[in-house]
DNA sequence: ATATTATACATAGTAACACTAGGTATTACG
DNA sequence: CGTAATACCTAGTGTTACTATGTATAATAT
């Protein structure tokens, strides 16, 4: 869906930080959580998923960690930081104020 | 501000269909009408409006017509089609879907 | 008179980012 | 033993909002 994808733009690092400042996650259980949580409407593909995880480290907001598993698997699990917290206050409320704008404009039809 | 630029994404025609929806207008106008509806939140930069117009209207959802004023001075006015109707329709929808699921995740921190 | 601002349209190039499509490897099920 | 699920990764593509710039007229200011 070329809709989905565009209206996804800017969000997904809100999305990401959400549920990392409420608990750390792995890649494969972000997907499925975020699925969950939005009752299907959020289907991460992992060539957005992945690059969005190591940019959201990258800058500081995330901090990954390997951990192995007893058949020696391994899962990177991520940690919002003290940066990734204040970003996520600052996402919510730009969040909100988009969608105030928005609610502004997009009415639904007559009144 | 980037944040607003990708908040932007996807929604810009929306916008773009929902102000045509109400009345027939041209480009500066629109760009002024966005701002004041909004309450000053959406400032389009001419990059953006007139190849959005310029796509709506290859797409056959609005239709410019050229308008001269008393001056000398030319006025694109854009009228929306039929098919600009339904897609509004769709577009308002997918928008309150997006807006729900985003809401089911971004919920304010605690309850 | 002249400079600046507002009006009005346009486009070439850039940056950002979600996604496609492909890859590697382990575990569980049939 | 093949397939699906789990789990990670990345190079390349496509879309699109924006930057920067250009053209031209009308109104206002200096």
């Amino acid at each position: 869906m070329a809709q989905r994808r565009e209206l996804m733009k800017g969000n997904a690092d809100s999305l990401l930080l959400c549920l990392l400042g409420q608990q750390p996650m792995y890649g494969y259980q972000i997907i499925k959580e975020l699925e969950r949580r939005s009752q299907g409407y959020f289907k991460f593909k992992e060539g957005t998923l992945y690059p969005a995880l190591h940019r959201l480290e990258k800058g500081g907001l995330i901090a990954g960690k390997w951990q192995r598993l007893p058949g020696g698997r391994q899962r990177r699990y991520y940690y919002i930081s003290d940066k990734g917290h204040r970003l996520l206050a600052v996402k919510r409320s730009q969040w909100l104020d988009f969608l105030t704008a928005m609610n502004l404009i997009i009415q639904p039809a007559q009144t």
